[in-house]
DNA sequence: TCAGTGTAGAAAAACGTTTGTCTCCTGTCC
DNA sequence: GGACAGGAGACAAACGTTTTTCTACACTGA
């Protein structure tokens, strides 16, 4: 069944307001006024209708790639980000999208998988495709750039440009004292990749509220990711070998879902079970934390607002409001099976009953 | 800290032809000639010299806004797909990414989620920006378009479209004799969303194999899903309900790896253990089919090769190749641990001895 | 009759490229 | 000294819009 395909296709060009006019002895312009609803012009209604009639006829669609040569906001943005994969920027693409359809705007996606030379020349290469403004997803940018910017889930400090991020202290404050409530006291920290626009700040809350609870960070029971992957195997490897030579914890603060899921696979592999020997708490609430066994308690950022919200935004620069510089957004503790009280260190201990599943 | 942002961003336009030439008391063509290296054209080094000279001073970036306008390709496809989730489509963006990046192509996404008059208008509205070509994912076109297209995933019969897609009569085979030789025989078939455009395909195909084996596909043995969603919901609530009245099995074939998930959590909510009372088997492989609990046993679509095979062949069509209609993907069987032997229907048989974990 | 006022539309410029043609100017050769 | 060749570059057109300006005509009112 290869059957070949044709040598090509017809691809004749779009109808232009000059093909139009051209039907019906008009000037492009008279036809642009026309389609334009040009305010100001007179044009008889018998000639108003043959030009609707005839574009619509054609198919016209007008060129935007001429539109905005002329100068017109081409009605497409940009948007940078490290990864296409499971982990969080996807569920922020996907709110940013909906916004963006909404207003009938176009988007390009880059991912520059955190190497600083794409990081640095993507934004150029898309002001040359004729991008209004840009969005950037948990990246590190160096300079301003000449076109409107929000960056979601960066922290950089740049002139013009507006950030739209979690609270960091409040998210600290309801996993730790989720965890200390329950009773854990030896708790295993997980630090995320240095690449993370979230890991430092959210590393820095975490100090904090630990100290203010009067928990010890100890310096054995830190576990550092450096991977650079939307996928479990980010935490397995590290979680796998503190386990070989260290078990004296009963929970693990986990940098996010995916390494969450990672963690729990790799103490169910060494024997431990989650919750009643190891408690784990997660990070973000994608979607699958609520369908994992055991599902995930975890702190979930609303990442789908968080794209809207910055797609919002950046629309309001493109069109010359003043938007404040930092757009804070509420984390929520949500409660599901994988963390738990203290029972015992070590396996054997009784099973607590299990809590009521709660998927979705 | 909401410190008001600065009124606007300088956003001086780009520097243009014009500017470098009028800087060097030279015309734009020449400018062009020099910067293309354009072939033919007597000049002289010293004068290329100050163009490029100039050019790098003012970053100039050349607008392919205005070569398209003048006819050349922009270096831009769209690709339609139906939801940027954490299901198999994004990571076939992935794939169609990295080897866009690779040839300097850029790309707009738009999901449409089903909706046929988005499916309709996008083209149109993509073909407006200037793309060259459209890659659809997983989306039933009506009409063949008026530029190369190439369809992944899809199976609609179009003149001049490509179409990647998998082998399904081998995915049937290697889950169902995989199931078959574990001593299954009531298997629950689950059966895709009406809208997906694998569905039909693998269903025909599950239903050839599995008359081939002698396996019975008993009507009150199918799960049919309808939720449009890329989470594990769209298949908790059908095999909840299923297991309400029928417990009469011991496998359930899935119609992806997050449909799995599902399953496995509502057999786990009804105190069913997978796999020792009932195997599940996943399809996709998914990047955390692997770290789940228990890891999947599932038929991979290497979902990565498939969207950059379909990458290469849009852009083989817009550089004027003819390719077969379709080019056909194989599958493989990945063994882990939600599969076993059938041991007897119900709880309580003895545990089997649990299968090394294979992450990654 | 003639200035004024609409009306209906054409013409032109501009955006930033690319590319075919044209124009000088400087040598060189016979 | 005149023809010719090449070198160096300008000029113009075109792509499809939008927008400003211009034209031609008809009608009005005094």
């Amino acid at each position: 069944m290869p059957k070949a395909q044709n040598p090509a296709v017809p691809a004749l060009r779009p109808a232009s307001l000059k093909l139009i006019g051209d039907r019906l002895g008009l000037s492009p312009s008279t036809v642009s006024f026309v389609l334009n609803n040009t305010p100001g012009r007179s044009i008889p209604d018998a000639t108003r209708e043959r030009v609707r009639k005839v574009a619509a006829e054609l198919n016209y669609q007008p060129s935007i790639i001429a539109r905005t040569l002329r100068g017109q906001r081409m009605q497409t943005i940009g948007i940078l980000l490290p990864e296409m994969g499971e982990g969080y920027h996807t569920r922020v693409v996907s709110g940013i999208g909906d916004l963006l359809t909404e207003r009938d705007y176009f988007y390009f996606t880059v991912q520059h998988r955190h190497n600083a030379k794409l990081i640095e020349t993507y934004p150029r290469l898309l002001q040359a495709r004729g991008v209004d403004g840009l969005l950037a997803i948990d990246t590190h940018l160096a300079h301003p750039l000449p076109m409107p910017t929000v960056l979601i889930a960066g922290h950089t400090e740049l002139a013009h440009v507006c950030n739209v991020m979690l609270d960091h202290e409040l998210a600290a404050h309801l996993a730790l004292e989720h965890l200390y409530r329950l009773g854990h006291r030896k708790i295993v920290f997980m630090k995320g990749q240095s690449f993370s626009t979230d890991t430092e700040l959210r590393w820095e809350a975490t100090l904090r509220v630990a100290a203010q609870l009067g928990l010890v960070v100890e310096p054995n029971l830190i576990v550092q990711l450096t991977v650079d992957s939307d996928s479990p195997a980010i935490s397995y490897p590290p979680v796998h070998q503190l386990l070989q030579t260290q078990r004296d914890f009963t929970a693990i603060l986990c940098f996010n879902d995916v390494s969450a899921m990672g963690s729990i696979r790799a103490l169910h592999d060494s024997g431990l079970r989650v919750p009643e020997d190891v408690s784990v708490l997660g990070f973000d609430d994608i979607q699958s934390a609520s369908f994992h066994v055991p599902s995930l308690t975890t702190v979930r950022q609303p990442l789908q607002e968080m794209g809207s919200t910055g797609a919002d935004a950046l629309l309001r620069i493109i069109a010359g409001e003043s938007l404040p510089a930092i757009l804070q957004i509420e984390p929520e503790l949500i409660l599901r099976e994988s963390t738990g009280p203290v029972t015992r260190m070590g396996v054997g201990t009784k099973k607590p009953a299990r809590k009521k599943a709660v998927p979705l």
